[in-house]
This record gives C-alpha cells, structure tokens and sequence, in this order.
RNA sequence: GCCUCCAUAGCUCAGUUGGUUAGAGCGGCGGACUGUUAAUCCGUAGGUCCAAGGUUCAAGUCCUUGUGGAGGCGCCA
C-alpha cells in the first residue's frame, strides 16, 4: 500500500503497486492514490518510452498497475518517487465523462456523486476517519469488559417513543387484508403482527446489561421524522452502552472517558488526514465573516476537549444561567426563557457550550414531563436523571439516562405518559428478577464523526445518506 | 412540517434599469514544452439560462406554480 511505501523505508527495493491517478503532469509524473492515506506516491515515467496513444489513456481517475525501483525523489514535493518500468493501465477514466477534474468541487456537488466521493481528498479523509472512530469505539468497550450485543433491526415495540417508525411489511401494499374495522390486517403480515425498524436498541441492551453487567450497541438506527436539517439522518449509526450496577455519575463518566479515548485515537492514528480537513475548514471559513469563524483550529479543538473536563450541570442551573444570561434579557433568543420546566432549544444550548462555558457541557436532572418513561425520578419527584452532552457546533451528541429500576415506579411512570405496560412485559421481567441500579447512553455516531472531522453537514459523513427525498446509490 | 435564500457551459461563478450575437476561470479537445507539484504556454469547441405558465413590442433578468439544492427552526442522536 502507498502509505507503506511513503514512509521511505524501501528505497531501493522494486516494488509493485495498485492505484487510481490523481494527476498526470507534464506527460511524466503520475500522482498514485490507494486510498491508503491522503498522500499520493509519485510514479515517474519516460515518456519517450510510450506510445501516444498510452499516455492518452493516463487520465484522473484512472486505474493503473505499476512496477519500477523505490528512489529518493529529484523533486521537491515528496521524499520518494517510483521510477516506473513497467506500467499497465488497468481500467481507463474518460477524460471527457469523469466528473472528478483536479480542483476544487463544492460538498454539494460531490454528494450528487457519492459513489465516487470517496475518491476525493475530503472524504477520503472523512472516511478514513469514521473508520478509526468506529474502530476506536469497539476496541474502548472491548478493552473495558464491555459485551457487543446485537440487537433487532426489525422490532415489534413502538414504546421508546424516539420518534417517528418505518414500518416493515410483506404485505401487498395495492391491496392491503383489513380487519373488520377497516385497518390493516397485520395477523396477515410476516410476523403477523405490526413491526418497524428500529428507533433504539436500548431497550433490549437494558435486557443484556441485565446478564452480562456491561454490554454496548453500535448499528443502524433509523427515524422516519421529516428532519430536514444538517444533524438529522433518517438512517444513522448509534452507539448504546447499558452498565447495570451503576448510576448517572457513572453514566456520565463513562461517557466522557469514551468520548475523549476515540478523539485521542484519531490524534494518534490519523493526524495526516485531520490536518487536511483542518485546512479545507480554515479555507472554508475565510469566505465567512470574522465572528462566524471557529476561535480554534480543528486540532486545537479536539486536543481542547481531551485535555479539558466536561462541564457539568442540572439543568435547574443551566436555566438560572440562561435566564440571567444578556440574550435572554435583551430578548435576543427567539424562545425567552422565563420559568424552569422550558425546553431547552438549541439556541440556548449553543449560548451554554459556545458563549458561556466555551467548553463541551453535559446537562443532567432534567424536568421529567420533557424526559422519556424509563428514566429514574429524583427523590424531589420533579426531576430526573436524565444527562445530555452538548458539544459545540453540533448540539446534542449523547443522551442518556439512570434507569428506573423499581417495577411499581416504572409502572406508574408508564402509565402517566401512556405507554402500553402489557406489551413489555418482557422488559418489566428486568425489574421483577433481581433489579438492579442500571444507567446508559445513546451516542450518535455520526454527529461525533461531524465533531471530529470539523465537517458541518451531517450528510457529508456517511457514504450514502438517507434523509427526506433521498435514498440513492 | 415551517421560515429564508439559491438554480446560467462538465465544475465554480459573472451577467447593469427588461433591449441585438449570454461571458470568465477551471476542466475537455488540438498543439508546444519536458523534474512537474491542482505544471506551464498557445489555440479551440462547448448553453433546453431548472420546468411549466404568465406580464411585455421585447424576459437569463419581472410575476405565479412546480422541482431540486443550501441555511435556519421544530423533532432528536
């Protein structure tokens, strides 16, 4: 791989060598890509020794086999070149067709060609960074005795109330079997009964933390909300930890440690690739106006967030906070906070993270009336134990809870916000054998790939995004 | 779902108050050069001005509707 052989340590050696071209300048010095690094190899051909008709077919994008000697480069942008004596052009790249020319395409028109993106430098990178996120996270919980449990895609619960489902059918939807109330016949569908793809394996990572003490989640989930925003996907990755034995102080610190061990990760393991997306941001934010730029660099920032606590806070506090706040006095934000019990929008999160503490915030001890079912109310009854983590620029990137472990609370918090008890009994068995203090989180893994890549459209970090009117490629 | 903005060459964009033949850079093609670094230099082709309808003597430009895109809001991860 050319991420090999840049490091130098062959020269001298023959070496063979896969790749697409970047660029074919001056009918003599083709930059390689294997998609290995963001760096190119420079292979060195003798023109005179090719035909015309060869060196036509040397275009972007084209895939070519290559033989010749690891030398130190005669030029000045690289270390090592390859002086090539054999080369075979393995799939030709039509000049005239291929929509990728050597220079500057904006995201927007690169997502209209997603199934070539990856080919770029930008989501070259991106990609090889999602990767070692995800890599980063499996082997954080491996190494911490946590178990990786697979939980349905397909589910028959509609309970976690995460938002709007997709339903799953084989029925024929021209003809749809109806009860006799006119609905649809799902006793007639695959499993017989109504099923959706999931909105959350935390229902059922709640059942394996019950067995195994720590288990995590990391799979597709999918919401069917028409989001049509820059941090919404109708199909994105989540991560679910669940620890039994443990409560919200836990929860949190599991989360900080988690977040701070996969950035480290990418420091360490993808440096070459960050410092390019941290020029393509800089680049990017010289067309804004001053007070709309980052203060940090991408680097800066992530080495910001690893080497700073996360600060933590009720929500009680963050509303005094807010209330007291200039925007809210001078009615500045569009929703005036003026009583506890207000949801927090995301103008007042980002005033929190971005204007007040300039730091990543995690919320906790929310009202329970904005809270899901299943999280433990505090002792004042009002309140539970619910913590959000607010990063900058992105807005909510975990959110977790304590479980209410105690089977006549949960049942009566159940009942209060109208969930179905009857169809989960096999959740409620957690509480009725040997319950125990359990807490976790949901981390959206995309919205993390957004923070470390310093990238601002959620769109632009998977390879093909799923989002109101779109499921292409 | 709501609000705002945008749509002109393959890409990025300019196009004056509505006025004759719609421009540039990059890319493509042809040639030159041959240690280049998104090479350089010379030449050249390339347009359903998003779609439909309307106003007008005249529409890329104004109006209406639709489609697509971007940003913001809500829902959340």
């Amino acid at each position: 791989m050319i991420k090999e052989l840049l490091l130098g340590k062959r020269i001298g050696e023959t070496i063979k060598i896969n790749g697409w071209v970047r660029t074919f300048r001056n009918n003599q010095f083709i930059a390689l890509n294997d998609g290995s690094t963001i760096s190119n190899i420079q292979l060195v051909i003798d023109f005179k020794e090719y035909e015309d008709t060869i060196l036509k077919r040397i275009n972007p994008g084209t895939a070519i086999y290559a033989e010749g000697q690891l030398v130190e480069s005669l030029g000045k942008g690289q270390k090592v070149e390859i002086k090539v004596a054999k080369l075979v052009i393995l799939g030709d790249s039509d000049p005239e067709k291929y929509p990728l020319q050597p220079k500057r395409h904006s995201l927007e028109f690169l997502r209209e060609i997603a199934h070539l993106r990856f080919r770029t430098n930008t989501f070259g990178a991106i990609f090889r960074v999602r990767n070692s996120l995800s890599f980063a996270i499996h082997k954080f919980f491996n190494d911490n005795g946590f178990v990786y449990m697979h939980t349905p895609i397909i589910t028959a619960s509609d309970a976690e109330g995460a938002g709007e489902m997709f339903k799953v059918t084989t029925l024929d939807l021209d003809d749809v079997p109806k009860t006799e109330n006119g609905h649809a016949d799902y006793r007639q569908d695959f499993f017989e009964q109504a099923t959706n793809l999931t909105v959350s394996g935390q229902l059922e990572a709640e059942l394996g933390a019950m067995a195994f003490s720590k288990v995590y989640t990391f799979g597709p989930t999918f919401r069917a909300e028409n989001s049509n925003t820059s941090r919404h996907l109708a199909e994105f990755w989540m991560i679910e930890p669940e620890i039994a034995f443990a409560d919200i102080t836990d929860d949190m610190n599991l989360a900080e440690d988690l977040l701070k061990y996969v950035i480290k990760y990418t420091l360490d393991n993808n440096l070459e690739d960050l410092e390019f997306l941290q020029q393509r941001l800089i680049q990017e934010e010289k067309q804004k106006p001053q007070n709309q730029r980052s203060e940090q660099a991408l680097i800066e920032k992530l080495e910001f967030v690893l080497n700073n606590d996360f600060e933590r806070l009720s929500y009680t506090e963050a509303i005094n906070i807010l209330m007291r706040s200039k925007p809210n006095k001078k009615k500045k934000f569009k929703y005036i906070i003026d009583k506890w019990g207000a949801d927090l929008q995301s103008e007042h999160e980002r005033y929190l993270v971005e204007k007040h503490f300039k730091k990543p915030v995690i919320l906790t001890d929310y009202p329970k009336d904005i809270k899901a079912f299943y999280m433990k109310v505090n002792d004042d009854n009002n309140t539970v134990r619910a913590m959000d983590i607010l990063f900058p620029g992105i807005g909510e990137i975990v959110g977790g809870s304590q479980r209410e472990e105690n089977l006549e609370m949960l049942l009566k918090r159940m009942e209060e916000m109208d969930v179905p008890a009857e169809e989960m009994q096999w959740y409620l068995d957690t509480r009725r054998y040997g319950s125990a203090e359990h807490a976790g989180f949901g981390l959206g893994f995309e919205r993390l790939v957004l923070f470390v890549t310093g990238m601002s459209n959620i769109r632009d970090v998977i390879p093909f995004p799923r989002y109101p009117g779109s499921a292409k490629f």
